[in-house]
RNA sequence: GCUGGAGUAGCUUAGUUGGCAAAGCACGUGACUUUUAAUCACGGGACCGAGGGUUCGAGUCCCUCCUCCGGCACCA
């Protein structure tokens, strides 16, 4: 027999011996009186002395993370909500069945504890208990103690083992968590709606990526999952909601990276009668404020340094491909603006797409320190208003930080007939080959024809502003169920029908 | 898609030039009524990712495939 399968008849024979002790193993409530996590800060700092004097009756539930019998005594370790608290059970204190109880408890099972808090000879703040309850049963083995669970696949696969064997991981989604919230509390403390758009449409839009395509039965037309949800926030700025946001998933049907999952969370908001200025000024207020609520300071340590979001750097496209150019005889601005000199240096079809290119490979792996790059080439801006000194430009920047984009925002085009010509450029591409260029969405300009107010708008990405927030190296460990290929046979139901005959 | 690396007991790992697959934790039995990775004794547990091949003999060498990780490409 497999050690898996004789763990598992083990257990399971352990279970009807816990039935037949008058324990019903499954699904009753256990009302208790304070949880772990607030045991340890309410009385993790009250001496024995006082712990004895007015004793202090708890009832608490968690899963048992360790064991050590001894003899007619024994110490557990409860993990409940991320932290651990110690019980004591000893034979003298508990009713025999309660200590029968307590010899078929398995490392990973639930229970409930009914006792009262002293501290031990070393020190340990714990609970001396009189009474258990038997709350779910585990049929698994957990990782060991030691070491936790390091498989990389299997943290992934099944995440609920990792949260219980690697505790610190909560802490990631703790702090993604607050990260929301702070955004959600700063938007709507200003004034902004939240709302919430179309994941399946029938037309994309917003970006520049390949979609998801899924099909819609009774009415029998195919939708994509949303790229992005610009264009419908924009409409409904059209419509008057003059501050809007949305914190919802976009879907790129694209490669996965350290930097990228094919569905990911994005933070848009639309704020009427401002500019990418404006826009500008309210990133700073929020990313810096995102940081203290979500980290406690906004200065936060990444890899071997420190990012402070207390402070942004500013440059244009072309001064920060000067700036990061990584050799001696950098070019000039003249350079960066002559589209011979761009097409001798980026096999890009066109000066605007070439400078983006550059930038890319030479500035963006290099900005560490939050910084605004503003100044893009209306070519790769296809919903950007003009500047209005230089049209092949446009009042656009994006947010760098860790060496990754962070934030996108722009001036918003609210002229229809740019708009139409910027679609029909896109199309063209479009015929050309281009699988990720824009479709005409004809909705989205008779909005337009009904006059949106000037706007500035913005996207934040939350997968990665959380990998900065949290020092996480990868997009998959901000994300619970990072997307894997299926994993196949798993076998566990074959195995428990086997345990019933 | 291209390319480098990894996959050995439930978990974490070792495994020499190709020569009987090891250890710690976990598990089982026994001892132990304040332990801290508790301790001590004994015991069970592996189709070495899958499938082929070379060989008297393969965890080890060769081929194909699967999964994961990193890089490139694509993208935010």
């Amino acid at each position: 027999m497999s050690q898996e399968d004789e763990l598992l008849r083990q257990r399971h024979e352990r279970l009807a011996q816990i039935r037949q002790l008058g324990f019903e193993p499954y699904g009753h409530a256990f009302d208790y009186t304070y949880t772990v996590p607030q045991i340890l800060s309410e009385f993790g700092s009250k001496t024995t002395e006082e712990l004895t004097g007015e004793r202090v009756n708890v009832r608490v539930a968690g899963r048992i993370l360790q064991i050590r019998r001894m003899g007619k005594a024994g110490f557990l370790h409860l993990l409940q909500n991320g932290e651990k608290l110690q019980i004591y059970v000893r034979k003298d204190a508990v009713s025999e069945k309660t200590y029968a109880l307590y010899e078929l408890l398995d490392i990973g099972d639930i229970i409930g504890i009914t006792g009262y808090l002293f501290r031990t000879k070393t020190g340990e703040l714990s609970i001396h208990v009189e009474d258990i309850d038997f709350l779910s049963k585990i049929m698994l083995a957990l990782p060991e103690k030691w070491h936790g669970l390091e498989d990389i696949e299997t943290r992934y696969r099944q995440r609920y083992v990792d949260l219980i064997a690697n505790p610190e991981v909560r802490n990631v989604f703790v702090t993604r968590s607050k990260i929301i919230a702070s955004f959600r509390r700063q938007l709507n403390e200003r004034g902004f709606l939240e709302v919430e758009t179309p994941m399946m449409q029938p037309l994309y839009g917003g970006a520049a990526a390949r979609p998801f395509v899924t099909h819609h039965n009774a009415l029998d037309i195919d939708l994509y999952l949303r790229i992005a949800p610009e264009l419908y926030l924009k409409r409904l700025v059209v419509g008057g909601i003059e501050r809007v946001y949305e914190i919802n998933r976009n879907f790129r049907n694209e490669g996965i990276s350290v930097r990228h999952n094919p569905e990911f969370t994005m933070l848009e908001f639309y704020q009427a009668y401002t500019d990418f200025r404006g826009m500008m000024e309210l990133s700073k207020q929020l990313l810096k404020q995102v940081a203290i609520d979500g980290t406690g300071s906004e200065s936060i340590t990444f890899g071997e340094g420190t990012i402070n979001f207390g402070h942004f750097r500013e440059y244009s496209m072309r001064e920060a491909i000067i700036e990061f150019w990584p050799c001696a005889e950098k070019p000039s601005l003249d350079n960066l603006r002559d589209p011979e000199w761009l097409g001798k240096h980026s096999p890009q079809e066109t000066p605007g797409n070439a400078l983006m290119a550059l930038f890319e490979e030479h500035a963006e792996g290099r900005l560490v320190q939050p910084t605004i790059i503003y100044d893009f080439p209306l070519e790769v801006s296809p919903l950007s208003r003009n500047k209005p000194d230089e049209p092949d430009f446009v009042e656009r920047f994006e947010i760098y930080a860790g060496g990754m984009e962070l934030a996108n925002a722009f001036t918003e085009l609210n002229d229809p007939q740019e708009q139409r010509r910027r679609f029909e450029a896109q199309l063209a591409r479009k015929a050309a080959g281009d699988q990720e260029a824009h479709m005409m969405d004809e909705d989205y300009i008779r909005a337009l024809c009904y006059a949106m107010p000037p706007a500035g708008g913005e996207g934040i990405g939350i997968d990665r502003l959380t990998m900065l927030l949290t020092g996480s190296k990868s997009i998959r460990d901000v994300i619970l169920f990072p997307l894997l290929r299926p994993e196949g046979e798993i076998g566990i139901a074959n195995r428990l029908r086997a345990l019933e005959s």
